[in-house]
DNA sequence: TATCCGAATGAGACTCAATCTCAAAATGGT
DNA sequence: ACCATTTTGAGATTGAGTCTCATTCGGATA
């Protein structure tokens, strides 16, 4: 991680009125070490296994803080347990998730976008947020 | 119910090799007797108080089979407990949730359903089904 | 840099939807 | 009616996530 992302999760912490703790750099640490969708429990045994004594519960409580302040991405695969991925950018994507691999796949469409926007608006709502999932198997060549 | 819909339940059941029991057809009969979007605990309570003893172990086993036999679409509304509704015509649609009042309104929307069969294509994949929830708050008059 | 007080931590208890277990009951083909 | 097989149900179990509260820690202050 860099010192820039470092000051910005520090300054998040004083905006909640948080203090820093090497606990919370760890998780947030973690969660921005990789790309991938990781549930709460692999995210917690990968901070101990750095050698970072950390619990469950304060995985879960600084995941929350992160969610809210848009560091990190809470998605439901429908299986019971959440993912999370770092928004190192703050672009927007939605996931395609293959049924026979069980690979994600990111994918952002402006239309698509637009079109819930609309959707709502028809029906005389604002658009606050979106789950979109795409369960999907293979084209056969 | 009609008598035309229990025949249909009752295929299902020797298509899938079960037997036909007085729960199981409670079960089908208490989810077809609503449109609402209603989870298993109201599903399981609504049929007792009707005076047919049933567990709520007969209940999930009994979802599971109409989910799989699409007469029961099942969603996740992100709150850790699943919705039944029943599908009585074949037509699909997804979900807006409100999140000020949790109300939830049906829709759905031609465009947006051949959008997402070729994102999925666009990626090598062909779409098999999906979850779409709008989360959205009413408009300020 | 020592003090101090409110915040954070962690081990494990708890919650709650959903699943599993297995003895007893029910089904349906003969 | 018989009986092999399936189904049922009460309660145990699972597992992700949350909560508790005694102990530890952060950081503002002097």
């Amino acid at each position: 991680m860099t010192d820039s992302t470092i000051q910005n999760f520090k300054e998040i912490l004083r905006k909640e009125g948080l203090r820093y703790t090497k606990q919370r750099q760890a998780v947030w640490d973690e969660i921005q070490s990789s790309q991938e969708h990781r549930d709460a429990e692999d995210i917690y045994m990968s901070i101990r296994n750095n050698g970072v004594n950390v619990s469950r519960a304060t995985v879960y409580r600084t995941i929350d803080v992160l969610v809210k302040n848009r560091m990190v991405r809470k998605m439901d695969v429908g299986d019971g347990r959440n993912r999370y991925e770092p928004r190192l950018d703050d672009a927007h994507h939605d996931h395609m998730i293959c049924i026979e691999t069980g690979k994600i796949i990111e994918f952002y469409n402006e239309e698509l976008e637009d079109l819930q926007e609309k959707i709502a608006e028809e029906n005389g709502y604002i658009l606050v947020r979106h789950i979109h999932q795409l369960f999907v198997k293979p084209l056969k060549k």
